[in-house]
DNA sequence: ATATACAGTAAACAATCGTTCACTGTCAAT
DNA sequence: ATTGACAGTGAACGATTGTTTACTGTATAT
């Protein structure tokens, strides 16, 4: 049983039950008869940085979702870097650590694709933050969602899509904030 | 104590250590004396649809961390549209089942800014998933990272960019595709 | 052939696990 | 004043926890 043998099957069951297997169901994973050999394993597993164990002796994954962040990448010209950092982004702390009160929306349309917020995009949304000028927020105009600039001055408060060739909205009736856009998901594919 | 109290110090806890505490830590957390009071509050979460019991009656978080998804929104012209669905999506499971050999860079520069991905942005890259044509991949030029669409033809592999004003790349040596962009992340503030 | 290291088995350990039971107080409704 | 419903205490339970010890092969090096 190899150590990527071994955390790939860990990760597998930690993404199913979200929690680690205590040493009597590895032992059924890892396909040992003794819990000893699962031990040894798993002291491995703690050196190699994939797991841990807390002051009270309990374990948890440590690198096991964590992604390696391998530096800067130059997305304009190539220019002489530095090489790769090896340093890592722990996406998993990232998610968990957004508030409270959001909610997500799957983006349709292309009024913000100039902010870098395309059609099918998942925009995470905090209800309660108070949007300040030039925030991306998710408002309800007139009873239909929309996601747009925020901007406001002593005219009051206006929409502004990130894209030109729409129009600048200015709510008729009444204007909802739905709240302010603090993360925007991507998948390709 | 509250439900809502109670989850978000599991919540804390989990963010933390990355596992839910037993009934004893619980005790602590939530300031009880007895399991017992530990044991009908967690039953009321579970009834709450916060957390579950597997078959073996281990507990694991099941909504804790998921994102409530409303539905879908117009960044086009508002249109009217269907009242917000009330699924939800979960964020958690996505980053979770990322594959398992993939790193992160944070973008510099703005060449694929018409694609969406801006300075700052954190993309995500497999690094063995083969490039097919208008991937975004990270490539290795001439010993520089950059970010570029993969283009291949019968003359060969190229790069774009998605900025016009930046110029095609034609690797003059070699062309190392680091990997295949399969996810961009975006933090505001 | 002998020694050494490695990997796993099998059994036992105290400690902790989740659960249950009987009980205590507190508040609101009758 | 009495009742009933809640919410929490405190102690006890068998089961499971992680850990340790002694042992068994098997392979490699001397």
């Amino acid at each position: 049983m190899t150590i990527e043998s071994a955390s790939n099957k860990l990760k597998k069951f930690f993404i199913q039950q979200r929690r680690l297997p205590s040493y009597a169901e590895m032992c059924i994973i890892f396909g040992f008869a003794s819990k000893k050999a699962v031990f040894d394993l798993v002291n491995k597993l703690i050196e190699a940085g994939l797991l841990e164990k807390d002051s009270k002796g309990k374990l948890s994954p440590k690198r096991l979702f964590s992604i390696p962040q391998l530096g800067i990448i130059k997305a304009g010209y190539p220019t002489p870097g530095e090489a790769l950092a090896d340093d890592s982004v722990d996406l998993y702390e990232y998610l968990l650590n957004l508030p409270g009160a959001i909610f997500s929306l799957i983006v349709k349309g292309d009024s913000m694709i100039e902010e870098g917020i395309n059609e099918g995009d998942v925009v995470i949304v905090d209800k309660y933050r108070t949007p300040q000028n030039g925030d991306v927020v998710a408002a309800c105009v007139d009873n239909e969602w929309t996601i747009k600039y925020y901007r406001k001055n002593n005219a009051g408060v206006h929409l502004v899509p990130a894209n030109p060739n729409y129009p600048l909205i200015f709510p008729k009736g009444d204007l909802m904030i739905g709240g302010v856009v603090i993360s925007v998901i991507r998948k390709y594919h």
